[in-house]
DNA sequence: CGTGCCATATTGGTCGGACCACCCGGCCAT
DNA sequence: ATGGCCGGGTGGTCCGACCAATATGGCACG
């Protein structure tokens, strides 16, 4: 059995991580200025160079809005930030917000058929060939958490078969949110709800390029993930 | 006529514009390694303190890997990097990716689509007024840059509407595309195929309560624009 | 009383230097 | 061939200092 790597954890990443917990979670309000560089340095028991590069860390992940002389204040994330907040914003505290997760779960029902529909277009037999070969090895894993990890494989492939790169980015957004909230989706994998019987259905679609199909297929695995994550 | 604010630009962020440029463009590939933080201050002419902020920063937009004692490498972005990489990659070094546009055009008809149907659940007589009165301003306004300042005004209230907290991020995410790429989609706004005969549809049709038609109308309205922006 | 100006404290931005932790490669003894 | 050692290069952190922009309050002026 592999060992895990050792966790390498920066001082200005846990610093960055503290303030952007205190921020989603309430504890600074939009418009709050934040405490000084200098203070902040003293809380943490850090050098102020190491808190410059956590507070600019939140600049870039549009969390905070940072002034010369002015000092540095917390932003509306949600009217300002991007995707790439989700993963934070999906748990915050280790608490679960569920209607944030029906949210996303809301769009990825379309985001998979629009990504099945466009994947249609491209995709030759031998691309859905890989594709089955994925579900075999879903369906042999026995695993949740490989489950987990091949059924977004499956995702991922259909998304380079779209070969549209903005899907691609969008994409990685998204992987973000499963990689950082891991456990939250693992129940899933594991239960009786999951099977295969929509990927079956959307390879052969795409094996007889049938976009159409293939849309409803995804669309109505992505539903069905819908229904068995909420509210059960 | 007011003025535009000054431009206040910071030693790092003119660095991390131009390693990012350098990065986007090619001059650097996957899997290089960036000169060392040392050896960009003195090219810069610059402190390394300042190198270190925008490396940081590039780091946080997924475009480099750093190491300590192994130097900072440049990573494959279009498969790790997220939306708010989208308004750099579409003109890089001022000359527009055309394929990338047209990517970003067919999300978009979907995308529209959608979020027409989901704010059809929620929109009511009052919220469809608005609408309307965004139109109307949209039809009396005839410098261009306005029109494609209400336009995407009414894009999101549609967002709003939706109630959907994901759309919304993403949505910002769409937003800087925009900003970052004014001049790219103003002549749509000064030409004659633009009108805002889906934009009543769809005001009319939430109105009504009718997310079909709501979607119908701003998909159309999306394909439109994609016939007028791509290859005229 | 309101206005504009100015001195000052506060805050972020940059700088230069120092040392530590880490990675890598070459060298050497085993 | 293996493992240990070591030196050079790299990023991470720290320190102290000064610069630049901002916010604040007092004060003279109208």
């Amino acid at each position: 059995m592999p060992f895990t790597p050792v966790q390498r954890t920066k001082v200005s990443e846990q610093v960055a991580e503290a303030i952007r917990e205190a921020i989603v979670t309430g504890r600074y309000a939009p418009g709050d200025g934040l405490p000084a560089e200098r203070s902040l340095a003293e809380q943490f028991g850090v050098n102020r160079s190491s808190v410059r590069e956590a507070i600019h860390r939140l600049e870039a992940w549009g969390l905070v809005e940072v002034r010369q002389g002015g000092g540095t204040r917390v932003v509306d994330f949600l009217a300002t930030a991007g995707l790439h907040l989700l993963p934070f914003l999906l748990a915050p505290g280790g608490r679960l917000d569920p209607a944030l997760l029906r949210d996303l779960l809301d769009l990825r029902v379309e985001l998979l058929g629009w990504t099945a529909e466009q994947a249609a277009g491209h995709a030759g037999a031998d691309d859905a060939a890989a594709l089955e070969a994925t579900i075999e090895a879903l369906e042999a894993a026995g695993d949740p958490a490989r489950r987990q990890e091949l059924d977004y494989d499956f995702f991922e492939q259909l998304v380079a078969l779209s070969r549209n790169r903005v899907l691609g980015l969008l994409a990685n957004a998204i992987r973000r949110v499963y990689l950082e909230n891991r456990a939250l989706f693992l129940a899933f994998y594991g239960g009786d709800a999951f099977d295969t019987l929509h990927h079956w259905a959307c390879a052969g679609a795409l094996r007889a390029g049938d976009a159409g199909d293939a849309r409803a297929a995804m669309s109505a695995y992505g539903r069905a993930a819908l229904e068995d994550w909420i509210a059960p």
